[in-house]
RNA sequence: GCCCCUGUGGCGGAAUUGGUAGACGCGGCAGACUCAAAAUCUGUUGUUGGUAACAACGUGCUGGUUCGAGUCCGGCCAGGGGCACCA
């Protein structure tokens, strides 16, 4: 028996497709346009499975729509730019570019290897000149703008390495490195001014109707919209007052603290007399500038000694603490601690012996309210709050907000989460920000006839700092407004302005201007855009971002970036470890016939850890290139779509790959040897067909129905279960048939089989090219359109129909569809188990679903 | 810690969105073919009891709404993603 050869049949159609344009995308204004985008990846050198999973749910997009008659774009090119590159320069003194442009070979070998319908012609990386001149371009338009500005802001800092460090680069509170601890540095730095778009980058939300809910949600929350006021604390011995943010004044009665981030010029003022102060806030740094780590640390505080007047009763003094877990950059830096109604502020109340006032009282405990352990958060009637007693808390907050305006202590006020967004990094391998600094002319763009801004080839990982810097010549330049000796910005751009806009560059990757209006007015926006659930807020919020800074500028005229989403799951794998707690790849470990997991070269002991989503740090990645060199791409591209539904995790195993390999033979076969006679190409269709080629035929059709809908709805798992049943009832039908087949079977044989070639054409799409042409078929799979289901041969005129007794099943009844509800009714009553299960009692009720379910209630 | 998501047989998952839980596949078991193995084909496979018909139980735990809950609501538990310099 042949068996299939994926591997030549595979590299046929790939030089096929390549040979004849069939993925190559042009502006036909005839046509309707449709643009699908996975998010490109960053070139680590090795495709991983998430790479095989994202990219085989855009291809099945692109040749579904295709087959259905849109004009599709489906570009790929590379997020080059990066701190891995700079790494591997520091660790193996490579040059970045050498590293990244190997990297991107080497990756788009395997990338061609798996049949993806790219128009390859587009590809970019974003470490292009001609991509980043653009970029360049494009950042002094937003600096133009008002939308790019500098200011100062806090970095990690490593005091041995005299450079910065990414969050990821910070352990336990020390430089991955070095081990020295890390330092927060404050740094003049460049950024978008991202919160100038919050309410509409908010508002905007709920157009984007295929984006998925939690997406939007998480996004909502990220910009994080609240309606509060700032409120004015008096200082009690010195002029002026501290102004905080707060959502909860109607608590303000409640108040027994106020509490300032470390950051705020108050503490920072009090740190250079006070070195108790000073220590505090050296101490607070430590623990680095991420949100997460800042609010997972102890909530520690320290009393300035400086008090404050209450703003309703001016006799009442509050201390001002500095505390770790204020942070600067939300609201003013400053709050009022309210201990009754917040978990932290009730946590450090008690810590720092600090009095805890309800001034909410759950209904009916107005008189005697007391706090134990937990704040009281619900609504409630305001008490020990003077004019506020009695109110709820929305009246309350109503009241005192008229109050403080009325008497100049206070303002309403709207607050975001949502920062801007900090774009500098004091790195090498980036897109260089094109400013220079000049002592007399101050920041000045460098003017567009000396763009791009080219990084230099020739630097110096060895020592310390950003290279851009170190570097002896190439920052010296004269000023292009005076001409006097001035200094290149040594600044690059963060990876995620590169992320921002390459999908709107893909219109007209080649273009010697950022955006080209015509590709760009046909093109954009992308229509279905496939990728990881972690990038579900920063790039996805940056790029909808951009789009509205590049609109405001004059590049674009549309806003929203993507109009549909599909956050595909992650890909995951057991972990293991040795005896020393090192992580081990899956290579690395085998199977004794116990089943017990031992270190394949050693022998020695692995500890197999739970599935988590395959990472690099721990090893548990599984390289797709053997599977496909051995199994071919659509055996791999099958499993990833088999298994499980896009936006779901993923598990891979090895089982499984196997059983995908078998089906693909099995394919095959009902085309290479059908176990029936199979009509001619184009053979008319005959006038009746007998019992099993109806039934045969309604398959077909059911299977046409059910995977075209599964296509729409990303259900793709669901598409490949549909695609077995089908092929199930076309090894039943041939083995009822057999070699006397009628010629309506040998007609319905063929319906069957080219329905299967094209539903599966998506999915595995050489294979399905392999059996259209074993079908006779001489033009492409790949060009033809998607088959068309027959209504009439999908629904059945008889329907299953379950009897409950009290909810309970007690049988099923085949009856004809839509019968009326009386005989369903009286069918139901009469069967036999039905009426044992109702045992002589009176039934009180029957209630009838047409076509679905009797429930009689006894 | 905060925001978001997920939880169904030995495993991945399906369930027309409130109407027969377990489609389809993997794995297992039994059989056919074979000198043998692979491949292929057939049957079987949620758990418990029963030779069987059948019955009871069963969708992370717990409480509720409903004629009826995997699906809706409340409370918990576990796992995953993000937290602004990883991409």
């Amino acid at each position: 028996m042949a068996r299939y050869n994926a591997k030549t049949t595979e590299a046929k159609w790939q030089a096929t497709w390549a040979e004849r344009g069939v993925f190559a995308a042009e502006v036909d204004t005839a046509k309707p346009k449709y643009y699908v985008l996975e998010m490109f990846p960053y070139p680590s050198g090795r495709i991983h499975m998430g790479h095989v999973r994202n990219y085989t749910l855009g291809d099945v997009l692109t040749r579904y729509k295709k087959a259905q008659g849109f004009n599709v774009l489906h570009p790929m090119g590379w997020d080059a730019f990066g701190l891995p590159a700079e790494n591997a320069a520091i660790e193996r003194g490579i040059h970045p570019a050498k590293w990244t442009r190997d990297n991107i070979a080497a990756m788009k070998k395997e990338l061609l290897a798996m049949g993806l319908s790219y128009d390859w012609r587009r590809e970019l990386a974003t470490c292009d000149v001609e991509y980043y001149h653009q970029q360049q371009r494009m950042f002094l338009a937003f600096l133009d703008a008002g939308l790019a500005y500098r200011r100062e802001s806090l970095v990690n800092w490593d005091p041995v390495e005299h450079s910065v460090l990414a969050n990821e680069q910070v352990i336990d509170g020390r430089g991955w490195r070095s081990g020295a601890l890390v330092e927060q540095k404050k740094l003049t730095q460049w950024f978008f001014r991202i919160t100038e778009f919050s309410d509409d980058l908010l508002a905007a939300l709920d157009g984007l109707e295929r984006w998925p809910e939690r997406v939007r949600l998480m996004q909502s929350n990220w910009i994080g919209r609240s309606e509060g006021m700032k409120v004015d604390f008096a200082f009690a011995d010195r002029p002026g007052a501290l102004t905080v943010f707060t959502t909860r004044h109607d608590t303000l009665f409640g108040a027994s603290f106020c509490a300032i981030s470390p950051q705020h010029p108050l503490a920072q003022e009090i740190a250079r007399t006070n070195p108790k102060a000073r220590a505090f806030i050296d101490e607070c740094q430590r623990i680095g500038t991420s949100e997460a780590a800042l609010e997972q640390a102890e909530k520690i505080g320290f009393d300035t000694g400086i008090k404050v007047r209450h703003p309703c009763r001016a006799s009442w003094e509050l201390p001002v603490y500095i505390a770790n877990f204020i942070l600067m950059e939300y609201g003013t830096g400053a709050i009022f601690g309210c201990p009754a109604h917040d978990q932290r502020d009730l946590d450090f109340a008690r810590k720092y012996g600090l009095a805890v006032t309800a001034v909410v009282a759950p209904p009916g405990q107005e008189a005697d309210f007391t706090i134990g352990d937990a704040p009281f958060l619900d609504d409630g009637k305001l008490v020990n709050s003077e004019f506020l007693d009695g109110l709820d808390v929305a009246a309350a907050k109503t009241k005192m907000a008229a109050h403080l305006e009325a008497k100049g202590l206070g303002q309403r006020t709207v607050n975001y989460r949502l920062r801007d967004w900090g774009v500098s990094r004091q790195r090498y391998w980036g897109c260089p920000i094109p400013v220079i600094h000049c002592p007399a002319c101050g920041v000045v763009p460098v003017p567009d006839r000396d763009l791009p801004v080219r990084l230099p080839d020739d630097v110096d990982f060895a020592g310390s700092g950003n290279p851009l810097s170190r570097h002896p010549t190439w920052k010296r330049v004269a000023c292009p407004g005076c001409g006097k000796p001035a200094e290149r910005e040594t600044d690059t751009m963060d990876t995620f302005v590169d992320s921002s806009w390459y999908f709107a560059r893909f219109a007209s990757p080649r273009a010697t201007q950022p955006l080209e209006a015509d590709a760009i007015g046909y093109w954009l926006p992308v229509d279905q855009y496939i990728g990881g659930i972690e990038h579900a807020i920063l790039h996805l919020l940056y790029s909808r971002f951009y789009m509205r800074a590049a609109k405001r500028c004059g590049y674009v005229d549309f806003t929203e970036p993507f109009s549909g989403l599909l956050t595909q799951g992650m890909v995951c794998h057991e972990t293991y470890k040795d005896a020393n707690g090192k992580w081990l790849y899956p290579e690395e470990v085998a199977f004794d016939p116990a089943g017990t997991a031992v270190h394949a070269a050693s022998g020695a002991p692995v500890t197999i850890g739970r599935s988590e989503s395959m990472s690099k740090s721990k090893k548990n990645v599984v390289d797709p290139n053997p599977i496909i060199d051995k199994y071919g791409a659509d055996t791999a591209r099958w499993f990833m779509l088999s298994d499980s539904p896009p936006e779901r995790d993923l598990e891979w195993t090895d089982a499984g790959v196997q059983g995908v390999w078998r089906y693909v033979n099995r394919l095959w076969r009902l085309v290479d040897e059908p176990g029936a006679p199979v009509a001619t190409v184009g053979a008319a269709r005959p006038a009746a067909f007998g019992e099993p080629a109806t039934a045969l035929r309604r398959v077909t059709h059911k299977t046409i129905a059910t995977v075209t809908k599964c296509m729409e709805s990303f259900h793709y798992n669901r598409a490949v279960a549909a695609v077995h049943e089908l092929s199930n009832a076309i090894q039943e039908f041939c083995a009822a048939v057999g070699p006397q087949a009628t010629a309506a079977d040998a007609w319905t044989h063929r319906e069957a089989l080219e329905a299967v070639a094209l539903l599966v054409g998506p999915m595995m799409p050489h294979l399905a090219e392999e059996m259209w042409q074993q079908l006779g078929h001489r033009n492409l799979l790949a060009q033809t359109a998607w088959p068309k289901h027959d209504p009439a041969l999908v629904i059945d005129d008889v329907v299953t129909i379950a009897v409950q007794v009290m909810g309970k099943l007690r049988a099923t009844l085949e009856l004809a569809r839509d019968l009326p509800e009386a005989e369903v009714r009286s069918a139901a009553l009469a069967n036999g188990s039905v009426v044992k299960a109702i045992a002589g009692k009176a039934v009180r009720k029957v209630i009838v679903v047409p076509n679905r379910v009797v429930n009689v209630v006894v």
